[in-house]
DNA sequence: CTCGGTTGGTATAACGTTTTACCATTCTTG
DNA sequence: CAAGAATGGTAAAACGTTATACCAACCGAG
């Protein structure tokens, strides 16, 4: 056996040693095992209460925390989730993360960050994350991409995995939000408002989230006529231009639907831009609530989904739900926050 | 001898299994210790090319990725660096983010994103962080509260630990921006426009971030008076409210420097809700750039620092540097981008 | 007393790496 | 042709946990 150094010295400088197992077990004068079935409350041992609190004094005294790495490796279980997504800057992320945070912090957990396109890029760092061992499971934020599927695909064969705010695959299990329900609640506020020309602006083509909201805005609408659809892409800039393009289609638009508000946000500057004033000549509405809406020129109203709770609840699915999961958060559902982007039209 | 299983089975469902080194090696013909050799490129091993080649080979073919755990606990390196932060959804803090998986992703290495508040939260999630051996080092985003100085000194008991955006402590290395000089950057322009009455609007009071634009606002104006001067928190609404105080006051502002983006935006709403127009009659420059900023309206005028960077060179300092390294990253200096937000004042 | 059960633990083998020390061969070379 | 040095590898011991199997001592009952 070992001697009884029992440290684990930091590799740097003066930092101070860890106390192990080992060096807990010799201050109590008991055996490792037994230090470990204690600390880790396993019920089949019985043990006298004064053995026990000897125990656990000493690792109280010594300020013992169990080795991270040594018990991965023993249990095979990283106590560790990976969540990739596209954009951190993207609001709507950061609600995401906290949530699964939150989730993650109570049952002891922590929380891996990874940006999609540099896992994508060919690089050895897919594998580093979903290969090694690092993480018990993996959200991938979809953003419409192929490699988006395609990885996920690939990370499934090895570890838990779970698409948010996407379509489930054949082998991958997702969990989203009531986006047509929200789409249609945000496109009812305009109709009631007295709205009939109404535009959407979507993100990237083809990514499910825009196609459910487009959906959602083509139920309330009651039509499919395309002319008052422009999808671009996610961010800010993308919502600029996009406005810009419905406004340059001759349309008329009297109010429109931003998939999200990020888009919204590049709507509002495109449409003021042109001297068209929100909400006096065009009402904006987006999905999505955060900060930046509240805080915008003019406030912009929005409908709120439960992205917090969809990032606890995509941990507590990848965790603990062995099959393929495919879950549609419906229970805080879609609330409308009228602010002042939306009024009656002006004619 | 463990017999040849060689498999590492999740423990959920029928997830594959993961081939280790040993069936690398028994693939390649060859012992487990050289596999690990010819794979980590250990430069004291001759070998001959036939058989380097069929060990590259069978790792190749079994797609073979070492297991994290067992390598950071034979190591006593974990491959990871730990972020801490105060609120993701500031934009300011994802441009940080991204520049620090830049680097770490460069280095093979991965990022674990923890929150301020929940570390601060008394609970075992700080020593599960900090402790468990999860991770070679730990940023810090100062936040200006007293548990962050508190626990960025304690984990620098265990780990390399650096404050980011924030004073040095007396343990605790630090790495920052030219705050000083974008504000006086910032309040220049004002000034070279015309402006002479210029308001502050600071973040949380003591915080060493708003301090030190506070100074370099006082810098250029070369002043002490404090009426002009406002600081609450770093939120979207408490730079509505501070804008909304320091109007208030009656001092009659014809131009504020906002001491961050989020602050700006509301700042702007403020003076928008009040009937204040920007820039006629109040111009309004914020420090840090941003999508938000762009498509605001109008574009706000920001002073650019170099977050990304910063949040990269944060990873190398606290992985490579050995003591308490102190930093203000000055190369890409402070950039002022004018956009609508700012212009002469009216009288 | 002796057998079986309970009480309160201990010893040891993994988990998958990396590294150190060692060892067969085969070449040189004096 | 023996002695030493390359050459090309192997065996085994860690790293800090957890789990399994075992065991000594004591107790009560037959």
């Amino acid at each position: 056996m070992a001697d009884g150094r029992g440290s684990r010295t930091g590799t740097s400088g003066g930092r101070g040693s860890t106390p192990g197992l080992a060096d807990v077990a010799r201050r109590a004068g008991v055996s490792v095992g037994l230090v470990s079935r204690i600390l880790n409350g396993d019920s089949t041992l019985r043990t006298r209460a004064e053995t026990r609190e000897q125990v656990l004094a000493a690792a109280r005294e010594l300020n013992y925390v169990p080795h991270g790495a040594a018990r991965a490796l023993r249990l095979a279980r990283a106590g560790a989730v990976g969540l990739v997504v596209h954009d951190v800057s993207n609001p709507i992320h950061a609600e995401i993360i906290e949530g699964a945070q939150e989730a993650l912090a109570s049952s002891g957990q922590v929380l891996l960050l990874a940006n999609a396109r540099e896992l994508a890029d060919g690089g050895r760092a897919f594998d580093r994350l979903v290969g090694e061992g690092r993480i018990d499971g993996l959200l991938w934020q979809g953003g419409g991409f192929d490699f988006d599927t395609a990885l996920a695909a690939r990370a499934s064969r090895t570890l838990p995995t779970l698409l948010v705010n996407s379509r489930p695959l054949a082998e991958v299990g997702s969990v989203r939000l009531q986006d047509e329900q929200a789409a249609e609640c945000a496109v009812e506020h305009l109709r009631e408002l007295g709205h009939e020309r109404i535009g959407f602006l979507g993100g990237r083509p083809g990514s499910d989230l825009s196609e459910r909201r487009k959906a959602g805005y083509r139920t309330a609408m009651g039509t499919e006529d395309e002319a008052f659809v422009v999808e671009q892409e996610w961010d800010a800039t993308a919502g600029y231009a996009a406005m810009g393009e419905l406004l340059a289609r001759g349309t008329q638009p009297t109010a429109v639907l931003a998939a999200n508000i990020v888009l919204g946000t590049g709507a509002l500057a495109a449409a003021r831009e042109r001297g068209i004033r929100v909400p006096e000549e065009l009402s904006v509405v987006t999905i999505h609530d955060a900060w930046s809406a509240a805080h915008a020129w003019p406030p912009l109203t929005t409908v709120r989904l439960p992205l917090r709770a969809m990032g606890r609840r995509a941990v507590e699915l990848v965790l603990d739900e062995p099959g393929r999961p495919e879950l549609v958060l419906a229970d805080p559902p879609p609330e409308l926050l009228v602010r002042a982007s939306t009024a009656p039209p002006a004619d």
